[in-house]
DNA sequence: CTATCTGATGTCACGTCGTGTCATGGCATA
DNA sequence: TATGCCATGACACGACGTGACATCAGATAG
């Protein structure tokens, strides 16, 4: 299936290194592709793939944009709102905006990564990107730094499990409904936290 | 520095490399430093590093008991116990047992892992793998799948939140004070995903 | 005391990943 | 036509990680 004509100079040398990779991946799996393959695919040669790509799983993670939009998106949040409902805000628009109507995609995706060590890594620094820029967004709010790491840790809790919920049930509702399903169960259960408070425990 | 006489048969080879891994990470950073000059100091041969640990950043992270650990103390835990309390004694006895009188030393390893993105990927997949371990564990309890993942994700996001506040803090409290402070701003913040609680948000 | 077995280590060859460096080919612009 | 820019190609190379087989110390049996 390579092609043998002349790609050097087709257009989106990135878009076809992206599909030939994600195609590979589902025919022999992640770890059993190798680099020459995915670019003897995409009429290139192994050097541009690293030009494009800072390493072989960038290939899936690549030009991700969540972080900033979310950091974005808290600055511009109303400054009365609590901190909760400025993640429930962020989340749902990004829900909306970038998984709503992917599903599929989305939960081919997510399959490809929970299969392999090297991209669950890779997916869990990730989160750990969006804890941070997250936290800078607050913390540039005036919350005080602990503060700031608990919300962004919270918040990007409630996506991380959220997207998973969703991606992994062929039968979900709307992204934005799990997201709240998650915060309420989180209500739930921080009850505990808080002895002043006088509710009864489920 | 390198041994030249006959370390082959010396004992503790897992543990002599581990202490030129550290050493050598400190003196030349980690991506610097490649596993044959770790076996030249430990007196062994690249093929044997291979041999006790899975890649050259096992060696950091290797030898990780806490999941198996903290999934047997959730499972002897008293059941009447509400569920983030279960949290806080798994944490507190895990703190006291495995961190506390360690400070310096975490602290290095704290640090020598915030400094790499190959290290940070794998410091964030383990979380991922104690966050699998306890949610497993409450599942075993009878919790409901969705309430075990929430559970088992706040759960580990107190711990890794208070094993980076602890660790780079030179002054420190105990680990134990860290903890209960973080649940405790934990409580605070959930209180807005409960508008049936009355209390006024601070 | 010797034979044998076992497990850890050594030796060697190899494939893949990822980078540095320089050469080349298309395209735009003057 | 000349010039420069930039994406890509070509090549060499070091590091990572694995498979296969050889070797050596110590334990155990006879």
């Amino acid at each position: 299936m390579a092609y043998t004509g002349q790609m050097r100079w087709a257009p989106d040398a990135r878009g076809r290194l992206q599909g030939a990779a994600l195609d590979l991946f589902s025919e022999q799996g992640y770890a059993a592709t190798t680099v020459p393959q995915i670019t003897a695919r995409a009429g290139l040669t192994t050097r541009t793939f690293f030009r494009h790509f800072a390493d072989k799983r960038e290939v899936i993670f690549g030009g991700d944009e969540i972080p900033e939009r979310a950091a974005r998106m808290i600055a511009a949040a109303p400054a009365e709102l609590a901190h909760m409902e400025v993640i429930r805000l962020v989340l749902h628009r990004v829900a909306q905006e970038q998984f709503e109507g992917h599903h599929e995609q989305t939960a081919e995706i997510r399959t490809l990564i929970h299969a392999n060590d090297s991209l669950r890594d890779r997916d869990a620094r990730k989160r750990d990107d969006m804890v941070r820029a997250v936290r800078a967004a607050f913390i540039e709010r005036g919350e005080p730094p602990l503060t700031a790491t608990v919300v962004a840790e919270l918040g990007i809790l409630v996506f991380q499990v959220s997207l998973d919920e969703w991606a992994a049930d062929p039968d979900a509702p709307p992204m934005t409904a799990v997201i709240d399903a998650v915060m309420h169960r989180l209500g739930d259960l921080s009850l505990s936290l808080r002895p002043s408070a006088a509710e009864p425990l489920g």
